[in-house]
Order: C-alpha cells, then structure tokens, then sequence
DNA sequence: CGGGCGGCCTGGAGGC
DNA sequence: TGCCTCCAGGCCGCCC
C-alpha cells in the first residue's frame, strides 16, 4: 500500500522515535509474511543499537550498529508504528521490539504481504529486492531524458512504466495516476507515442508530487497510517485517484474509472488526451 | 526479450 | 443477519 511519500513520511517518524535506543526485546507472533521470517532475526536485533532510519525507494532501511541493517517492505497493508507498552496489541501485530526506554515499535500487516530481514551496508545493494530498482525521483541523476529513454520504442502504456520500480523506484498506483493527471496524459497512452518534451513534463511532475504528498504526510486511503499510527491528509487533495463519477476539480467534467491489468486507473476524459 | 496476467493474503464494501 | 463477489496503494513468477 505505501508508497514513497508514505514511506518517507515513516522514515521520518522512526527517525526521531528510534535514533540512539538500543534493543532490549524481540517478539515474533506472525513469522510467515511474503518470506518466512528468520528465526536468527531476533537474536540479530536484540542488544543492538538504532542509529538512523532511512528510505530506499518504497524500503525502510533501519540502520543499526556496526553497519548492520533492518530492513522493510510495508507490501500493501503494513504499518510500522512506535506505540507506548500500555496500548493493546492488536490482531496482526506480528513483530513486536521493545526499546532501552521501554517503548515499543511494532509491525502490524494484516495481508502479509510485507518484508522483514536481516542485512548489513555492504549487502544492502545486492540484495535481490533492490539491486536492480531504477532511480529514486529525488535522485540528481533523474530527468527528462532518462525517462524518455524507456518510453521510447516502448508499447507499454504510461501509467504501466510509471509503476516498473527498475525505472523509476516508489511510485504506486495511486501517484502514477495522479501524476498523469496533471499533465494532461491518459494512463492509456502507449510510451512511444509520447514526445521528448511531453515525457520531460511527466519527469518533472513526479519529484513535484511526490514533494507534495508528503508535505501533507502521505495518503491514507485505506490501511496506511504515519510512524505514530496518525492519519495522512493527502487524500483530499487527490485530483482522480477513486474520484470515479466525480467532478474534475479543473473543468467539472466527470472522472472515469477504467480497468487496466488488474489495477485500476483514473482520468479526467477531457483534460487528458 | 517485452509485456500481460494470476497468485499471494485479509478485510471492508456493496448486492441480494 | 448472513453469504457472496469484488476490490485494494505491491511484488513475483509464469506464460506467450
């Protein structure tokens, strides 16, 4: 479910929660997420302490001593949250670590879908899940013509590359229609089709978006909430995503809901062509 | 190989 | 009230 301004969103939040406490307590209650948790995981944690929280595409990177690192994928419905000992743990809880100042940080992830493991610096990029994620939209290096590199030649449909994390890494579903929208392009439209400028546009819009979304600390449609279980706001500010049968708040036409694969995609059916 | 599709899970919403 | 189907923000593996 979370995508990159989720997640950066989280980051932060760990961030100020977790930097300097050490590790006293691992609990596992749930081990089969997407991969089957190790059972060496707690004992790697235990004792060791946090030294910063950071964000690698849609990943939570969770720097420990002697570069050692934990590592997360929320998948579609995780929740890392930093609650106090007294609140009750709830139904899919699944990892439960208990800090030097006897606070807890808890992973909760009712689908599974999630990933949790053990790792250090020098294994980070190899590892299978991100040594071959594309470029972060943050990154220097990300621009116009490195986008269009892919459109080009490319039948894929744009909403589709958008959402290829060896391209460009942390977009989702709910950001790629977004950001076409406001660039006047429809999801269907096939890469190739799209001019040098016109992907330039769309280069250019996703930093801008994904800026945006976590000024307002992320959307929360669904399951999605903040390091403090908090709520995001950016889903009043979306301008199709499951706006369906809705005013486009531009030309007041009405916003369409299409199926493309197995995932839906939104589009204002006159401001985008 | 590029590109499309189904499967993994649970829960919430809506139809009947 | 329950039972059914559909849908969900991700990712991976299989297939053509």
């Amino acid at each position: 479910m979370p995508e990159l301004p989720e997640i950066e969103t989280i980051c932060r939040g760990l961030r100020s929660h977790l930097a300097g406490r050490r590790i006293t307590r691992v609990e596992i209650f749930e081990p089969r997420l997407r991969h089957v948790i190790d059972p060496g995981l707690p004992g790697f944690l235990r004792g060791k302490t946090i030294i910063d929280v950071d964000r690698r595409a849609k990943y939570v990177v969770i720097r420990l001593e002697n570069k050692n690192i934990w590592l997360f994928h929320l998948g579609m419905s995780g929740k890392l949250i930093h609650v106090s000992p007294n609140m009750p743990r709830q139904k899919h809880d699944h990892i439960v670590v208990t800090l030097d100042n006897l606070q807890e940080l808890r992973y909760h992830d009712p689908r599974r879908f999630g990933l949790s493991l053990a790792t250090s610096e020098p294994e980070l990029d190899h590892l299978p899940q991100l040594r071959d994620l594309g470029l972060d939209p943050f990154d220097p290096s990300f621009n116009g013509q490195y986008l269009y590199s892919f459109t080009r030649g490319s039948r894929r449909r744009i909403r589709d590359l958008l959402l290829d994390q060896q391209i460009i890494a942390g977009i989702g579903n709910i950001y790629a229609n977004e950001i076409l929208s406001r660039v006047g392009v429809r999801p269907t439209v096939r890469s190739f089709r799209l001019t040098r400028e016109t992907v330039a546009r769309i280069a250019a819009m996703i930093p801008t978006v994904m800026n945006e979304a976590i000024r307002w600390c992320g959307t929360s449609f669904s399951d999605y909430r903040d390091a403090d279980d908090k709520f995001g706001e950016f889903q009043n500010h979306l301008r199709v995503y499951d706006r369906a049968g809705e005013r486009c708040r531009k030309c007041a036409s009405t916003i369409k809901r299409i199926a493309m694969g197995n995932r839906s995609a939104f589009y204002c059916p006159s401001c985008q062509s």
